[in-house]
DNA sequence: TCTTTGTATATTGTATGCAATATACAGTAT
DNA sequence: ATACTGTATATTGCATACAATATACAAAGA
C-alpha cells in the first residue's frame, strides 16, 4: 500500500485516488465499508488533504457515495443501478461503434486488429487479468477509432463502475469462446463499415456481460 | 422551504462549487481565465481548502483545466470539443425520449405537460433566465420518465458545458417560435408513445442547439 | 424494561502554516 | 539590445490544528 514512490512525481491525490479506486474495484475496500480519512491517511502515510481530494474525484465517478458530516463510503452495486448504467453505456457503446465503422482509417484498422489477435491469444490462457486488460485495449481501439476521445472517458467511466464483477465473465473459460467470436463479429463489421451489424453485435456483446454480471449480484444477494 | 434549509447547512465547498460554476457558465469568469486559490478565498470570504475542493469538481464537470503545480483555469470550449460532447449528447437525448416513450406513466405524464405550457408562456416573455429554466425543467421531465436517473445526471453534465452558450439561442425571439413547436412535437410523440418520431425530432432539436452554438463560437473566434 | 438525555468520543468541515515549485523581473555579461 | 541568470515573489501541494457535528453509550427517570 505505500509503495507510492513508483508515481512519485504524480501529484499525492491522484496518487491516493488510483489506489483506492483499485482497492475498491478489486473488492479490498467492499460496498457499505466506510472511507475514514484519518484511519487511511494513517494507512497509506499521507495527510488528510490529499485523501479527503481522492475521494471527492471517487464520489464524482461513482465508486464512493457521501453523506456530509458523516462521510464517505464504497457505492454498493444494485441491480437497478447497474441496469441503469448498462442501458446508457449499450447507448454509448452503439454510438461508438457506429463512428468507427464511418471514421476509421487505416492505422487504427491495423492497431484494432493487433488488438483482437492478443485478445484471441491470451482467451486461450488462465490470466484473468491479462484478459481483462485485453479486453479493455480491444474496446479502447475502437472508441480511437470514433475520434471522439470524450465518448471513449465516458464509457470508461462507466464501465469501470462494473469492473467488480468483471472477472465472473472472464473467469469461465467456456465463456472465452463467446467472448472471442463476439469481439470477431465486432471487428468484421468495423472493418467492412456494416454500421447495422456493428451495432447489433456490439449490443450482443453488452448484453450478454450484462446477464452474467446479473446473475453474479443475484447469487451474492442469496448468500448474503 | 426544505430548499432554503438544506441551503443553510450546504458545506462551503458546495457553496464555493455553485457559485464558481454560476461565475463561469454566466461568463464572469472567461475562458482561459485563471482561478487563483487565495484570490477566490479572500473574494468569496472563505478559506483556501473549500476552494480547492470545489475547483476539482469543475474539473471533474469540465469546466476547468488543471495544470499540476500551476492550477487551475476556466475551460476554454473548442468547436471540436462543443461537437464531441454534442455527438454524446445526442445519442443520450434519444435514449431518453426513447425510454420516456416506453415507460412514462400517468403523473409523469401531467408533470411533462405542465412544464411544456409552463415553457410556451414564458416563451412569450423577455426573460432569457426564466425560458432557460423552463427549458430545462421540459428536459427533466422527460429523463424523470425514463426511470434512469444516472442518464439524466450524465446528460445534465454534458448540458452544462454549453450553458454558457445557450443565451444565444434563447435571445433571439424570432427562435422562441421555433423552440416552442419543436417541444410541442417532442411531447406529443412521447404521449403517444412514438418512438421514432420523439427520438427524430429530439436530433432535430439538439442539432438546431449546435448550429446557433457554433455559430457564436465561430463569430467570437473571428473578432477574438 | 424502555425511553430519554447528557457526555465522551469519533469524525468530518474549515482554517492556516510550511515547504516545494513556478513565475516575474532586475541585473549582468556578451 | 539580447540572452542569461539569480533572486524575490506568487502560488500550489501537503500537513496539521481547531471547530462543528454526529455517534455511541451510560445513567436516570417513567
Amino acid at each position: 500500500m505505500e509503495n507510492y514512490m513508483q508515481d512519485a512525481f504524480l501529484p499525492l491525490r491522484d496518487v491516493v485516488f488510483k489506489t483506492l479506486r483499485q482497492a475498491i474495484l478489486t473488492g479490498e475496500l467492499k460496498p457499505g465499508e466506510r472511507l475514514m480519512e484519518i484511519h487511511l491517511a494513517n494507512k497509506l502515510g499521507v495527510s488528510r488533504t490529499p485523501i479527503r481530494e481522492a475521494i471527492r474525484q471517487l464520489e464524482l465517478e461513482g465508486l464512493v457515495i457521501m453523506v456530509p458530516r458523516k462521510g464517505a463510503q464504497v457505492a454498493s452495486i444494485t441491480e437497478k443501478s447497474l441496469t441503469d448504467v448498462l442501458e446508457v453505456r449499450l447507448a454509448l457503446e452503439k454510438l461508438a461503434v457506429d463512428l468507427a465503422c464511418r471514421r476509421i482509417n487505416y492505422e487504427q484498422k491495423e492497431r484494432l486488429k493487433e488488438t483482437l489477435l492478443a485478445f484471441e491469444a491470451l482467451a486461450e490462457t488462465d490470466d484473468a487479468g491479462q484478459i481483462a486488460r485485453a479486453d479493455v485495449a480491444f474496446h479502447d481501439a475502437i472508441f480511437d477509432a470514433t475520434g471522439n476521445m470524450r465518448l471513449g472517458q465516458m464509457v470508461n467511466n462507466l464501465a469501470e463502475q462494473m469492473y467488480r464483477y468483471r472477472f465472473e465473465y472472464i473467469k469461465d473459460r467456456s465463456g472465452h469462446r463467446k467472448l472471442v467470436e463476439e469481439h470477431r463479429l465486432i471487428y468484421d463489421a468495423i472493418i467492412s463499415g456494416d454500421v447495422e451489424t456493428a451495432t447489433k453485435e456490439i449490443s450482443v456483446h453488452i448484453k450478454n456481460q450484462e446477464a452474467s454480471i446479473i446473475k453474479k449480484i443475484r447469487s451474492e444477494e442469496g448468500q448474503g
